[in-house]
DNA sequence: ACCTGAACACCGTTCAAGT
DNA sequence: ACCTGAACACCGTTCAAGT
């Protein structure tokens, strides 16, 4: 996990710095250009020439993936209230909620991580499988309350949350989206 | 209808051979590079010049609608066709699968129509609009068979279709778009 | 009325040169 | 080892000049 170069000098200081100016300014812009803003612009308001924010996140999805780890780790820490929660049903709902909220983070998100969705090597596709794999821990208890169809894999409402999440991002401004919301939940749900 | 200007020389020839031009080579690009593909490129290839092309098309969108109208042709006369269909949900069914066929068009075609869906002003919103018009009547009539929820607007079950050519334009390759098909086809039947 | 090609502004990416 | 700014290739869009 330690990536630290092999000797360390004093360089490293500022390099730490351009680092975090650069994650700093890449957020700031994210949230509010979306996830396909300037990633030009973003270098010249850090400070940095384009090849120093090259250097640090070889592609845009790298950068993503880093400004993200901060509601990464929110949603991390919802999952581990959610286990509390008696009810299976409703800890299956609060948790695509939480899900779809996290990849709502950006404007334009949905779209790079349906992308990384298959494809193995992209920094956000571990991030994919991680909480596929919770969606499934929070699918099976439901399953076995008996409030979620056997045949339903935790993939499936991913997907679902992340198309929620990707209407969101250019919203359909009437009842349509609550309906369609519906119709997902009653899709997995027994009830 | 008509939107020949006032006097009809001779150069009008040639700027219809050119839209022509344009069109075909638009038509081929987008099925083979996607919706986003590049206009200058189009341009270029049609053997115009790019103000000759933003003369024809002043929008990305105006492009697209112009090269979606045979496929949208055909999905009428499918409309027609399944108006046949005695079993009423059978015909919604088979309306909906045509309708993800059609916005599967190309590659990258469901973003620019999520954002036409909102914005009146859109050569893509008219198309959207009536084709929600249509989905509404599919459904009213399994409605009416009892086959489908009361509740359920044609909006959402366009919007359905609109997520499922999406996530087809990035393929999840196993078993997950199945099961998320039935997830929301469990949504609006009442079986 | 229509077309052309140049021009402008912008962006992603890479590279030689510096420290 | 890291940074810099220039450079390259590309694209969307507009405009003055032609016919």
């Amino acid at each position: 996990m330690d990536t630290t170069p092999t000797t360390c000098r004093k360089p490293r200081t500022d390099a730490a710095r351009n680092r975090a100016r650069i994650l700093d300014t890449a957020l700031r812009h994210f949230t509010e250009r979306g996830a396909g803003t300037s990633l030009e612009a973003v270098a010249k308001e850090a400070g940095v020439g384009p090849a120093t924010l090259y250097r640090h996140f070889p592609t845009r999805e790298a950068l993503l993936a880093a400004a993200l780890e901060t509601p990464a780790g929110e949603l991390l820490a919802e999952r581990e209230e959610l286990r509390a929660v008696g009810d299976p049903d409703e800890g299956l709902r609060r948790w695509l909620l939480a899900l779809e909220r996290y990849l709502s983070t950006f404007t334009g998100l949905p779209a790079p991580v349906l992308a990384a969705l298959n494809c193995d090597d992209s920094p956000l596709a571990m991030s994919c499988q991680e909480l596929i794999g919770i969606t499934d821990e929070f699918l099976a208890t439901a399953q076995q309350g008996g409030t979620a169809r056997p045949a339903v894999h935790g993939r499936d409402l991913f997907l679902a949350a992340l198309l929620l999440a990707w209407t969101g991002g250019a919203p359909v401004d009437d009842d349509a989206l609550p309906t369609l919301r519906r119709l997902m939940e009653t899709g997995y749900s027994t009830r």
